[in-house]
DNA sequence: CTGATTTATGACTGAAAGTCACAAAAATTC
DNA sequence: GAATTTTTGTGACTTTCAGTCATAAATCAG
């Protein structure tokens, strides 16, 4: 029965919670790494200081851990969204919101490589329903702050009247297939140019494949 | 020696390398299910019928079988864009081009599995100098192949007038991710449309995002 | 047919995820 | 504040799987 100045949450529980985010913060600094797959709970467990076992009382499977880091890691995103949208243009919005995701995406590659992880449909099934509902609560978001961007967008008549879902799905699986292509070959050496001037391309021809569709072609 | 009817090849040989294709067809067959990664070497050898260990007289770790698996598949896919050059048009002939990567991606979802991960440049690390020679060849003759296809474009003033590399790298990302979502989400199911009709649209986006860029932005 | 060489094999090793019986600490009761 | 109950922490143990290797089986040479 907590009252007076006694929190609802006790010292230990506090502590517990603290504990958690000790865990995740460790397996971020490993995941950092270049092979960040090939981390072991037990690298882990040793970095927060604590057994192996206690990482369990935290997080039933390793794949937690990364479901837990995904879900921070996607929240912030959409919250970095959000600021974005103060512009009345819609094609500026959009160039804003791709800036905004290839920097949040750059800047935190342990983050983002752990989400890309989390996007696969066998891992998602693998997962307890609660979170994996938790996923789908988020994607849901996601494409709802998009979708209606485009529609305003269409409203404008700057983007081209298609099925919303439609336009989305080009420009996602560009920014996915972008994002791959940095991890996978490091862009500098393989093409011999840099990161900010691939995502720069990158993002304009996201936006000129969105503008560009002809109305209806069939 | 070899002479008369004797070929280069002994009896000896040629079972030996018959073997190998045949660990190879277990491999694929298996790697048909969902769960491919889990697939194990053991599982692998049981299908071909063979001992664990006569898979490792062929090759030196599980990476390898996956390497041979998709250098074959990307020969193959290299092939079957050369027939799809026939047409004047570049436009026509890239449309055809995309149209014959998802048939085949689609069509062989093992091999494309596969293929796919071994494009992680950590992967690529792993492996054996020769095989990673290999890759960098095929991977150089498939950007010239299209490349080759831009310059034209540019040439005929269909594509705007950028490095080609540039021109490409959108391309690819759009297909790869394009890929990945329809692997890693069941599109149908996600985006209550058919895989056709997906198919159509990432195409479609594709050409206009290579068509609708502007001649040098800024 | 005998001995040499090559090829095939599955028991073994090592590494890592996940479990669990028990230890330590904290909370509760009297 | 001692005794008892509950919660929390732990590393030794189990299982699974990639990769190794001593030995068996097959093939070949003479």
């Amino acid at each position: 029965m907590p009252a007076g100045g006694t929190p609802f949450i006790s010292k230990k529980q506090a502590e517990f919670a603290r504990r958690e985010q000790e865990i995740l913060n460790a397996a971020l600094s490993l995941f950092e790494g270049p092979h960040w797959e090939q981390v072991t709970v037990e690298q882990i467990s040793r970095k927060a200081e604590i057994g192996k076992g206690t990482v369990y009382k935290h997080f039933a499977s390793k794949e937690e851990i990364y479901a837990y880091i995904t879900l921070a890691f996607t929240d912030k995103l959409l919250e970095n969204f959000e600021t974005a949208t103060s512009s009345e243009d819609v094609l500026v919005c959009l160039k804003n919101i791709i800036r905004i995701a290839f920097d949040m995406f750059l800047a935190n590659p342990a983050q983002a490589r752990v989400s890309f992880y989390c996007k696969r449909e066998d891992y998602r099934n693998r997962l307890p329903q609660e979170l994996r509902e938790q996923f789908e609560k988020l994607d849901s978001r996601f494409e709802n702050f998009i979708g209606s961007i485009l529609t305003s967008g269409i409203e404008q008549g700057i983007i081209p009247e298609k099925p919303v879902e439609h336009l989305m799905m080009g420009l996602e699986a560009t920014f996915d297939g972008a994002i791959s292509m940095i991890w996978n070959t490091d862009v500098s050496h393989q093409h011999t140019i840099d990161l900010d001037t691939y995502v720069t391309i990158i993002s304009e021809y996201m936006l000129a494949g969105l503008v560009g569709l002809k109305q209806s072609s069939d």
